[in-house]
DNA sequence: TCAAACTTGTTCCATATGGAACAATATGTC
DNA sequence: GACATATTGTTCCATATGGAACAAGTTTGA
């Protein structure tokens, strides 16, 4: 930044504060991280989401992870497939609904999954850390509020 | 989804918690809106993101935006481009340092933020209609205490 | 029972995106 | 003053991304 000029004069406009501020922090929280896991382990973002959706719910349709995350079911199609080929995930047909798949993490997924979590913990935690405990019950309570929402 | 199964359980992890619901939230509250402006505007993410800032701060330079933004600064280049030959910005040479170029919206510029705005409070609103006043006061600061922080 | 409407997962394609390298300018240091 | 270092904005390129259309299966409703 030039001389002294204080950029962040921005996060107090009068519409939009909340939403800027949202997502300003979603990317300092989330990119570093992508990057990392980019470089390090040569997987996508929504590679990674489908680690995650699945390292807490045992099991999944590639629908469910679209929803739950948010992103396009053809990325997630996209992603599924080179999860199976790296032996991350395996699939198995619904018998109850032919159209969809089942999946799952495997152990080795798993694994994966343990070595990148501390990589976004860190970012979290460096984002925290200049809150009280008290402050940070407050933040979860009330973004707990806002994803039920809808 | 299929059957009644509750997917929200995912916003209750032990870890990661608070990154992955800040990060759910940013997508719900600007890709629709983002959506509408490259359908309706043709604009994409960083151009407006150009618009935003200059339609706050008068005067910029590319990398101030991307500072303010965390976008790349070649992101930044190519949405100045784009923004000077549709006439919403112009561009000075910065007579104390060569290397930069001042940034300010144009009338133009200006009315078409003010037609976009309504996209982003509307989803903005949507988001917050369950928090009380009281609430929403305390997310704001919390969230400022947040973005403020690094 | 059967056709229309819908859902899931997929492929294709056009575009958005960000990293790396670069030229021009500025700053620091000796 | 001059050389190494840093910063700004840019171009080039490889890849990530999401919309649209599609096939296969499922549900709805007359």
């Amino acid at each position: 930044m030039r001389d002294g000029r204080d950029l962040s004069v921005i996060f107090e406009r009068p519409t939009m504060r909340d939403t800027f501020r949202i997502s300003y922090l979603a990317n300092r929280l989330v990119l570093p991280a992508y990057n990392d896991i980019k470089r390090v382990y040569g997987l996508s973002r929504g590679e990674y989401l489908l680690l995650f959706c699945l390292s807490y719910i045992e099991e999944l349709t590639a629908q469910d992870v679209a929803e739950m995350t948010g992103r396009p079911r053809n990325s997630i199609s996209r992603a599924v497939h080179r999860m199976l080929d790296e032996g991350y995930l395996k699939r198995s047909p619904d018998p109850a609904d032919g159209r969809q798949a089942l999946l799952r993490i495997t152990p080795k997924g798993e694994r994966l999954h343990k070595r990148i979590l501390p990589l976004f913990e860190e970012q979290e935690a460096k984002m925290l850390d200049n809150l009280t405990s008290e402050e940070r019950k407050l933040l979860d309570s009330l973004l707990k509020k806002l994803v039920l929402r809808d």
